[in-house]
DNA sequence: CAAATATTTGAACGATTGTTCAAAATTAAC
DNA sequence: GTTAATTTTGAACAATCGTTCAAATATTTG
């Protein structure tokens, strides 16, 4: 009766996540992407509506994937800590080379987008990133039942702590590319003022 | 003989530098500028050359300033240390509100620009973190000397610590805009892992 | 005031921006 | 193989981008 799309949906939104990621939303125009996924404009704006539209699946796609990551190391690690530990490991080690960037995406979009100009993308990033916040307090909160983690501590401060850590690090990483410190500085991380 | 010019060069670059600062590097128009610091393209192009080039200057007016907020903190406290923590409280407490972000600028800019479409801005981005990583090391040291810290500490691994806290403070911040939480979080940074 | 030397102005340039849409091509069902 | 439905294509749109430059304006000096 009618023709099907060719392209893969799932396919093209990794490769215009992994352009966003790489050159920023303003850095990134359609015709860069319509050469990196390799679809003409029609196509596209069928698909997707909009750049601001496909930079909204982008990220959310971004942060999904980040977040089956975090499940995993999760799932294959005796305890939540040390599960916590292995994802931050995974999540910057293995971003050093050969990823768009070293960077968290999330960041760089928080960084780069304005209250005044992009209030609907700025305000999706801060639902992700409160997002991300809920799930490290879940996870605390965890390690806290489990007797790995002091009761008495403020989840949320150490969400937040977490937190900090980990965009600092990511972006330092930016400018220092050094695996053996980007390690050290992460074992640092649960041995630090607000853990003990 | 001539004319002089109307406008004076360091307010120029001071409201250039607030918008960048804000806005960010791509998402500065040439024709915000104009409007910004109320000038017709012909005087910015007499002036700069290039956006590029004003942008360049911009990253640095903001640098030099920074740098004196240091200079001053030092001045004002008995301690390298002190004086250390002074310049975090004002740099990061100060900037929470009323200023173009609570971001750091060289920090957004580090995020935003690109090897392939930016490298000589990014070159001057790298060389101006190269330079506060030296400020830093040189102020560690100055308090291993005045054996306000162990010795046997390695000083640039404690200016990056202190690089990575800050970024992942002030970036966080944009976030979660509270003063209160921000001021723990400095105060911790100087009983943190790598300090003690 | 006149002459010389600047600066200031703003219209205009070609290139690129995000986006649209009618025509062409393709597929599935009968 | 024809029909009906959908996708793919790419030329083209208005708007905006960074930038140029000749004309108008202003200031200083003699």
């Amino acid at each position: 009766m009618s023709k099907t799309a060719k392209f893969n949906r799932e396919d093209v939104i990794e490769k215009a996540t992994n352009l966003y990621w790489e050159k920023g939303y303003h850095g990134t125009s359609m015709r860069n992407l319509q050469t990196a996924i390799d679809l003409r404009p029609g196509s596209i704006y069928a698909t997707f509506g909009s750049k601001d539209n496909l930079f909204k699946e982008a990220i959310h796609h971004y942060a999904a994937k980040t977040g089956h990551l975090l499940q995993d190391c999760l799932d294959q690690s005796a305890t939540p800590l040390t599960g916590l530990k292995l994802f931050i490991k995974k999540l910057i080690v293995d971003n050093l080379d050969g990823k768009p960037s070293c960077m968290c995406m999330i960041v760089k979009s928080l960084s780069e987008l304005t209250e005044s100009d992009n209030k609907e993308l700025l305000d999706e990033v801060k639902k992700i990133l409160a997002n991300v916040e809920t799930r490290l307090v879940g996870i605390i909160t965890e390690a806290m039942d489990a007797g790995e983690l002091d009761k008495n501590k403020d989840a949320i401060e150490l969400a937040s702590y977490l937190q900090i850590q980990i965009i600092g690090l990511r972006t330092y990483a930016r400018v220092n590319n050094n695996k053996e410190m980007v390690n050290k500085f992460i074992d640092d991380i649960f041995i630090g003022a607000p853990f003990h």
